[in-house]
DNA sequence: GCCGTTTTCGGCCCGACTGTTTTCAGTCG
């Protein structure tokens, strides 16, 4: 805003910087002052006083002079498509625009389209923008995006014009939410392909349409993007728009110190291109090797690749079943499905082995099951897993139930039934709203429970919708390996553990189980979110215990 | 404003698209 390209990017990198920090910037300054302050990577002298004086005072006088000088609500307005901080700028200093409502109203009332630099398109783009806004519900969960980006990419496939065509971004990584769907296309007719991809179902807006990249609103709030690139620039282009941001601009500087230059369109030593076919190529010119999509983010995964140790991070292929899963038991009425039709779903998703987990006693949410009932399941699949063995299947019904923790972490099911069951999964469903401390004595003392042998969803949140509990993982993390207890990662919208916890979690050696919580059958095949999670957290075969054939599986069981 | 085993000055990731100001600035990813 003040024509000064590179403060603002000097002062986001230090902010950056400050915000992966190991220990408190506050530690840092206490024990080096300043100079300590200065050896943070993007800190200098001038950032480092700014630091000082906030934590000093509580305030940085800088900001505030600026904050005075243009009172707006910078973070709502930058999120209007098409308006960054120039013309934000102009909008405030000729129209006092200072939000999104004041911003609305000089729309409607044509005062933008007179203005020097602005014009009619202007003005109808910023009225469509705040529309979009107001659809837009941020990031979209992951499994609710990538079978609609699937329907889009088959129909992109089918096209006779389209060559290849890869899906890129953080769907590509994995990410558990979404911002906007990025598809890559080789092709020699892009406008047909264009045209096509601009016409699709459900569309609100054409945002951009040009000769090799468009986007489009789409009527659910997320945008799609597609590029027509070359097909020897593919592996460059792959790599470029699967991100993320933080991982390009690492390996875009490792390019320049070897004197090279990277961009979509290949790895060039001047004008001549030395890389760009498959990432494979980019990556092995830059003396890394190839990494799976979900750990490029910078956190480590650059430095692994350059010294070759990678994780070899484990696939959905690897899982051999599914040990969260409930059934018609818990709500006879209800809609869910039987033991029967769970069974022949595992079986179909080429499982060994399932497992019945349905709930118990306390929860009202569904009817759990008592002790009685979970020792009537108990016989009819003692009785079932016969059935297959004479039928010559080698296929296991495990049984266990989803039990809950209690306020004082007791478990709602007699332990004199649990050890009958073949594991017991214990989870929080109620009062979630404790202190850390008396949240981490309750789960403290489930997992000290010599039948509990998997937490499910640790850390009680659902994505976009609840926040975690209250909890220290760290503890949790502690006492887990100490009593050998199992954390779940849940496949569901929960997402929990989330990828940083199973990073932790896998760096401490504590077993992980991924789990799908399917309380219909054709939610088993949310498994693929759980695995892409644990590939976000590099989990590898051996940190998940459902990659073990049965008896392998059974062992870790208290 | 920050940084440096080519540099303490002169760079800072790079290219596409849009709209409007007729040659490019602003924005986006």
């Amino acid at each position: 805003m003040e024509e000064v390209p590179f403060k603002p990017q000097a002062f986001e990198r230090a902010a950056f910087s400050l915000e992966s920090l190991k220990e408190d910037v506050s530690e840092i300054y206490k024990k080096g002052g300043v100079k300590a302050l200065q050896e943070i990577s993007g800190v200098g002298k001038s950032i480092a006083g700014h630091i000082e004086e906030y934590l000093k005072t509580g305030k940085i006088k800088d900001y505030e002079k600026f904050k005075k000088r243009l009172p707006l609500k910078m973070d709502e307005l930058i999120r209007v498509e098409g308006l960054g901080p120039k013309k934000i700028k102009v909008l405030y200093q000729k129209l006092g625009v200072s939000d999104l409502k004041s911003l609305e109203k000089a729309a409607k009332a044509g005062k933008i389209t007179p203005l020097f630099g602005f014009g009619e398109k202007t003005e109808k783009n910023i009225l469509q923008g705040l529309d979009f806004l107001k659809r837009d519900k941020g990031r979209f969960l992951i499994s609710n995006i990538l079978p609609i980006a699937r329907g889009v990419y088959k129909k992109l496939q089918s096209l006779k014009e389209v060559e290849k065509v890869s899906l890129a971004g953080s769907l590509r990584r994995g990410k558990e939410t979404i911002g906007d769907v990025d598809f890559l296309v080789v092709s020699k007719n892009s406008k047909k392909v264009m045209d096509f991809f601009v016409s699709l179902p459900g569309i609100q807006k054409v945002w951009g349409k040009g000769g090799t990249k468009s986007s489009i609103h789409m009527k659910e709030g997320f945008d799609m993007d597609l590029r027509v690139i070359s097909p020897k620039s593919y592996g460059a282009a792959l790599q470029y728009f699967t991100g993320s941001k933080d991982h390009n601009i690492v390996t875009r500087k490792i390019a320049i110190e070897k004197g090279l230059k990277l961009s979509e369109y290949g790895l060039f030593r001047g004008s001549e291109m030395i890389a760009s076919h498959t990432e494979e190529d980019v990556y092995k010119a830059l003396g890394m090797e190839w990494m799976p999509p979900e750990i490029r983010e910078n956190e480590g995964e650059i430095e692994a690749s350059l010294s070759g140790k990678l994780p070899h991070l484990i696939e959905l292929k690897d899982i051999k079943g599914d040990l969260h899963t409930h059934s018609n038991w818990e709500d006879p009425k209800g809609g869910k499905d039987s033991i029967e039709s769970l069974a022949k779903k595992a079986m179909e998703l080429g499982y060994e082995y399932i497992g019945i987990s349905d709930h118990t006693n306390d929860l009202n949410v569904e009817k759990g099951l008592n002790e009685k009932e979970l020792l009537e399941e108990n016989e009819y699949i003692k009785k079932l897993n016969k059935k297959f063995q004479v039928s010559g299947f080698k296929f296991h019904v495990l049984h266990g139930c989803e039990a809950n923790i209690r306020r004082d972490g007791t478990i709602d099911v007699n332990d004199k039934v649990l050890v009958k069951l073949d594991y017991v999964i214990a989870g929080v469903h109620s009062i979630l709203k404790m202190d850390k401390k008396e949240m981490m004595d309750r789960i403290e003392r489930a997992m000290r429970n010599p039948n509990v042998d998997i937490i499910s969803h640790p850390t009680g949140r659902i994505v976009g919708k609840r926040e975690e509990y209250q909890h220290d993982f760290e503890r949790m993390l502690k006492i887990a390996k100490e009593t050998e207890t199992i954390l779940e990662i849940n496949s569901s919208e929960r997402l929990d553990l989330k990828d940083s916890y199973i990073r932790r979690a896998k760096q401490t050696g504590v077993k992980m189980i991924i789990n799908t919580d399917a309380h219909k059958k054709e939610q088993m095949d949310l498994m693929e979110y759980g695995v892409s999670q644990a590939r976000r957290g590099w989990s590898e075969k051996e940190d998940i215990i459902n990659t073990e054939p049965v008896e392998g599986l059974l062992k870790y069981f208290k």
